[in-house]
DNA sequence: GTGATATTTTGATCGAAATCAAAATACGGT
DNA sequence: ACCGTATTTTGATTTCGATCAAAATATCAC
């Protein structure tokens, strides 16, 4: 668990990616609007078709967005990590939410009132600019979804989302080791997955010698192999 | 088969949502460097891959955007018609097109250099926000996209479309007619199912006297009762 | 109109992944 | 360390939709 005392929310608002290059000021004034949101484990954040007021940002912990069907499916839409923010999207249409959101661990999250954003965007043309460039990776990453559900195999996403978590500075290595952020049912749904099929596509691609599962701990002895799967 | 005579460019530039409220002169700026694009049907406008350079506008005709796996399936992402604009989240970003771009029909295509885009962005605020709203609803559409996929039958996704054509004025109506904008197959690949299921389901639901199959004419006898299918 | 091509339908079979059920493990709190 | 809960694995079966093959229609250029 971590330290949950009193936090500086200047501070975490300057560590966004979105909000580089602004002002003290400017920061400052976003600052003084931005609430705290602190949840357990467990928490509902909000449910899809309530209002937005704003987009949210994770200074730790992890939320889940997801869909539910009538029949009471689920279905992950994504996790959003530590750092990353969620949200921004809707906030720019006077629509209510698609996603649920849950917390799938103690969080702190702050919430940045959209009224705030518009006026910043008012003032500052490089904002704009950012905000256009993370709306666009955002459309380009579930581009790339659509196109993994439509045309690879199950065991393609898995191989392709094992690779992906390979983290950056062991990109080069032969053999590396990642560890699962969140549960293996939390993956195997926002691979769209059900987790008896992902669990089995684990234990045959273990048979194979292609990765080595230890709980959340998967090794890939050769990254080179692993990838010459995709085809 | 249309007119093909020489188009005044700042006429279309005019009709789309996103250059509303833009002054004459900026419009005039635009229109200056935008370049007509004349297709015929089956032509390719892009290849994933191919680096972008702006965006497009349709003026009259469809493009089809889609995938296609090593194997050489095809997944259609979007048809984009008459007025309607793509392109626009990848020209903010550094990479290339994940998707190929084909004409379905003969075409008339307007190019937009993003060079052009972006400095108008440097002067007019109300431009940036039109930017991020029609940004915004695409991201929104995509996320629908996904749920559709990940939660709906095929047969679900085939009634979801088939509501979704009925045009505006006829909302209200217990009846309608509507006429498929394009082939049979492309839907099917659109709404991620074979050709061949694709039609068993209209033959299925025509079998239920939900609908009424003559070509590209689907009559809908009562509108609430094949909506009462999605449950 | 007529022939050639493209589209759609129909039939038979197959297969990837879901579902249902239950056992086996792992894990967090006291 | 232990109990109760959550997660994961394994097994048996089913199903939705894909695939392969061929016939039937529709469409378009000439």
């Amino acid at each position: 668990m971590r330290d949950h005392g009193p936090i500086n929310i200047q501070t975490h608002l300057n560590r966004i990616a979105l909000f580089n290059g602004l002002g003290p000021e400017h920061i400052a004034t976003i600052a003084k609007v931005t609430r705290e949101i602190r949840c357990k484990k467990g928490d509902m954040l909000f449910y899809r078709g309530d209002p937005c007021s704003g987009f949210h940002i994770v200074v730790y912990g992890q939320i889940k967005l997801s869909f539910t069907s009538p029949q009471g499916t689920e279905k992950v839409v994504e996790v959003i990590e530590q750092g990353h923010s969620f949200g921004e999207a809707i906030m720019f249409l006077d629509k209510p939410y698609v996603v649920s959101a849950q917390a799938l661990s103690d969080c702190l999250l702050l919430h940045v009132p959209k009224a705030v954003i518009f006026a910043e965007l008012e003032q500052d043309h490089e904002f704009g600019r950012k905000m256009l460039g993370g709306l666009a990776m955002r459309t380009h990453q579930l581009m790339l979804d659509v196109e993994g559900y439509s045309l690879l195999s199950g065991k393609q996403r898995i191989i392709g989302y094992l690779l992906h978590e390979i983290p950056e500075a062991d990109q080069d290595k032969t053999r590396v080791v990642i560890e699962l952020p969140v549960t293996k049912g939390v993956i195997a749904s926002r691979l769209n997955l059900t987790q008896e099929h992902f669990s089995r596509i684990l234990h045959e691609l273990s048979d194979l010698g292609l990765i080595e599962v230890d709980g959340k701990r998967i090794g890939i002895p050769n990254v080179a192999r692993l990838q010459a799967q995709l085809q």
